[in-house]
DNA sequence: TAATACATACATTCGTGTATGTATGTAAAG
DNA sequence: CTTTACATACATACACGAATGTATGTATTA
């Protein structure tokens, strides 16, 4: 890397053409759109979003910044592409979570805290994103926008949760002494917790199997206590939904 | 801010003495290297790290890059000592957090998780340095020891919370069902995730209030469930350690 | 032929590192 | 108690690379 990089000279071949350069049809120039994108967010990952230049972009994608400039207006405008390819899907997914009334709320709410997680681990394009995300950028100024829309991402998010435990409260699946907002804060909080410190060194945990027994151990926690049901289970283990615990 | 500043001119007066520039006392030296790093928190905190230039934070102090130059080798440096001055302290309390065996290791775990929220929203100082840490800096290239450091520290953090959790459980202090490893990564997911997102915008939960009853929601969903003990309470209500819950 | 999809070349700005200047404190020598 | 010498604590000035934005060139393609 950075060898021959002499000057200010920018050199570069597109991966399938190699004499012929120039104009493609648009379909190939989406696909080259679409290469940048995945070559920033692996320059980004690698180097953080400040210390990555246009340059090093290019270099790695086999380009010019004369491509980039044609595709996108500066840096933070290829940003923020990069990131919608990935926050929108989520955020839609968020927006339909509270759709209707189901019968059992807090499953619902623990197969939506479940689905992200699982999204995170499984998903390499959204690890990567939300690794820059949480630590490989900064934000302020131009990114600044990106951390109001996490924040208000976050509200509604919150919103989602807590109506999900009134709606398990109303129907006596949790006990009458948990501060709904509250539980729904540090619900979002652990996920969230989980999801940042795995980013940022997904060897430091199983992710992928810890996640359901973690969540359920915290669900669990809110749940009235032994239940007035007509059976007391021997000591403890919860009725339905249960994953490996053993220890 | 910024007025006055033509080409490359360095110009700034010390805060005291404003004629007689020059050599100060040792004292004096410390002081204004004391002032460097107060500075250097605002400034990063402000406009992010890689963003901040050594001229910007000199001017700020009401100094020039020399005297930063002669105080720290570079950035870097800078950063790292004014990490150090809130993470040092830190690592220390982490460290004798599981110096004895308590006769209650549960309340032990939750009065450390205490601890640090408490901290966190009551020292500005360290408020500020975890919101740079979290949202103000990439950990890349030289930044990235400050990772490094970040996940040792988690570790032994959760090495201490798992002991702690594991003497609970031979003292029956939580119910065996509970997997140790998991419960305290998921408690410093928790702890983690509570701080990131209250750094990041302090106004969306009253943290101060709410973080004895957000742990003690967690920490009372691993006991043993009503308790085999003589007297079966109504119907919920842990035995002691309740903060105010009023929903 | 005109718009497209890039590559190339140029000008400018900004930040860093370092070299150098300078005045003060400090301590030993006289 | 001076004087001298040196280290300290900065300020100032300079040289350099790196990154950006834009203007321009060029070959396709529609």
């Amino acid at each position: 890397m950075y060898s021959g990089f002499r000057g200010h000279r920018e050199i570069g071949f597109s991966l399938k053409n190699k004499g012929k350069m120039a104009r493609r049809t648009k379909e190939e120039a989406m696909e080259t759109r679409g290469h940048i994108l995945d070559t920033a967010e692996q320059v980004f990952s690698e180097k953080g979003v400040s210390r990555s230049s246009l340059a090093d972009i290019a270099a790695t994608a086999g380009l010019t910044r004369g491509a980039i400039y044609w595709h996108f207006r500066n840096k933070a405008d290829l940003f923020q592409a990069m990131m919608d390819r990935v926050v929108l899907p989520m955020e839609q997914m968020t927006a339909r979570a509270g759709s209707a009334d189901h019968d059992d709320p807090l499953a619902f709410v623990r197969d939506c805290a479940l689905h992200v997680l699982k999204r995170v681990t499984s998903d390499k394009q959204c690890q990567r994103v939300f690794e820059i995300s949480a630590h490989k950028c900064e934000y302020v100024d131009e990114m600044r926008q990106l951390r109001d829309r996490h924040i208000e991402c976050r509200t509604d998010c919150l919103a989602q949760i807590e109506r999900g435990f009134r709606n398990a409260a109303k129907k006596g699946l949790i006990a009458p002494s948990v501060n709904t907002r509250y539980a729904a804060v540090g619900l979002h909080a652990l996920v969230d917790g989980l999801i940042m410190n795995w980013v940022l060194d997904p060897q430091y945990l199983g992710l992928a199997k810890a996640a359901a027994p973690m969540i359920d151990n915290y669900i669990n926690g809110m749940k009235p206590h032994p239940a007035p049901s007509h059976k007391a289970a021997p000591p403890k283990a919860v009725p339905k939904r249960r994953a490996a615990l053993a220890s």
